[in-house]
DNA sequence: CGAGTCCTTGAATACACTCAACTGTGGTGG
DNA sequence: CCACCACAGTTGAGTGTATTCAAGGACTCG
């Protein structure tokens, strides 16, 4: 059980060593939970989630980037969270028999880690600190929202796309020698929906950033950032 | 320690007694976690809790209402929640030495519990069912979070406008033989520092609303709903 | 290399915002 | 008890900015 090979069990202990909210625990006890996971491989571009289904378990994003979102009204898709590795969902079912409030598709290949309602209550029963991360983690998520939504009710639509490239800068960049290079998680479409404008309306903020010298497009996928600093007056102090 | 008096363990007591991550507790557990409670008072307008404030303690509302909000970089204040008894803010302090990330002020005069990060940590550790009730509470208002990200995301601010009727009708409404009486947590101006518009924008809204016969005002506290399916289409659907 | 998708650019429109004046309301003090 | 003041809310007019609709250009993947 503790030695490495390609078993089923070792390569979910792999898969669990990912997952910040399993962190604190000793190898005997990854050893135990490894053997309750089950996995599932999903295509670019397949639902993981849909909104409204009824779903009994909590899914560990292992491999690959997926993203989260509500269908408006008025038949826009607002993205709620960009999911990569170690990130989770399906904790809001923990208690009562809860419906998906959002729907999450893949933006590549994923593999997840899949543990049931039960067996997940049963974890936070026994290891009191699983649940202390999740909270750590919930919270860090809670403190996302709460930035976005002040953002969303910011008029100026400059601030929210240099507010939108520092939280891409903190979490998908590279430093280079002429600056940050940003890896985007999602196209423009998805930064727009993230952004909750127009696809035209980022399309012409990023030119005019760009013709500001602010910012480089290197191609549809990564933007470079030559002066970090810029961009967080243009997210702080607006225009 | 269980025999009901006026001392300030069996005030306490009381005070737990409304909060729902205590609700699993026996009386015995109730007895001793009243004893490490502090007390505060507030008066309407005071602030509780200052955005950026280093702050070490989990803040539980006994009595009273509160607005939690952030200023945004143009000069607004975008409202988040608006607590109310039983709710809890600072537990994203759990952990490390975290600020706040939110400013916190009373629409009442507010009484609070306070119970210190270190006290908090050991309760978790030794009542994993209280660690439950905190997921499941920060579940349900990131649920909310998600909810309002979503509407913030909607250009046509009839059916934020509606939205938002349909929260405030689930929490604070009662039912009279006219239809469903609002009594509004927040002023007209809360309404649009919530909802992310201006005040005058909300004021037209409403105004149109009431032209159409969907609600009627029945002054700046209460809001009378003759036909909540209508206000559900208007949130729902659109125009 | 070609087809499809994603992205950009342009022009016109609509909608909420801003600024400003006005009305109502609640609270204080003479 | 009324006058006054401060504040919250409403209403109006004009402006700005993002949206929409439409077309053209540039990727990417087979």
């Amino acid at each position: 059980m503790t030695e490495t090979c390609n078993c089923n069990n070792c390569r979910n202990e792999l898969c669990i060593r990912k997952v910040p909210i399993f962190s604190t625990l000793n190898q005997e006890d990854v050893g135990k939970i490894a053997s309750l996971i089950n996995h599932r491989d999903y295509k670019k571009g397949e639902t993981i989630l849909f909104d409204g289904d009824y779903t009994d378990s909590v899914v560990i994003i292992n491999e690959g980037s997926a993203k989260a979102y509500k269908n408006t009204p008025d038949g826009r898709e607002q993205i709620l969270y960009v999911f990569s590795e170690g990130d989770f969902f399906g904790e809001q079912n923990l208690l009562g028999n809860k419906t998906a409030t959002f729907s999450v598709e893949a933006l590549q290949p994923v593999n997840t880690c899949i543990l049931s309602r039960g067996q997940f209550q049963k974890l936070l029963y026994s290891y009191p600190e699983i649940a202390v991360k999740i909270i750590e983690e919930l919270s860090g998520r809670m403190a996302r929202l709460e930035t976005a939504l002040q953002s969303m009710g910011v008029r100026n639509v400059d601030t929210r796309v240099g507010g939108i490239l520092l939280e891409f800068a903190t979490k998908y960049s590279t430093k280079t020698n002429e600056g940050t290079l940003i890896h985007l998680p999602l196209s423009r479409e998805g930064i727009a929906n993230y952004l909750g404008v127009a696809r035209e309306t980022l399309s012409r903020k990023l030119g005019q950033l760009e013709n500001e010298g602010l910012i480089r497009s290197v191609n549809n996928k990564e933007i470079l950032i030559p002066n970090m600093q810029a961009i967080e007056l243009l997210a702080g102090a607006g225009y």
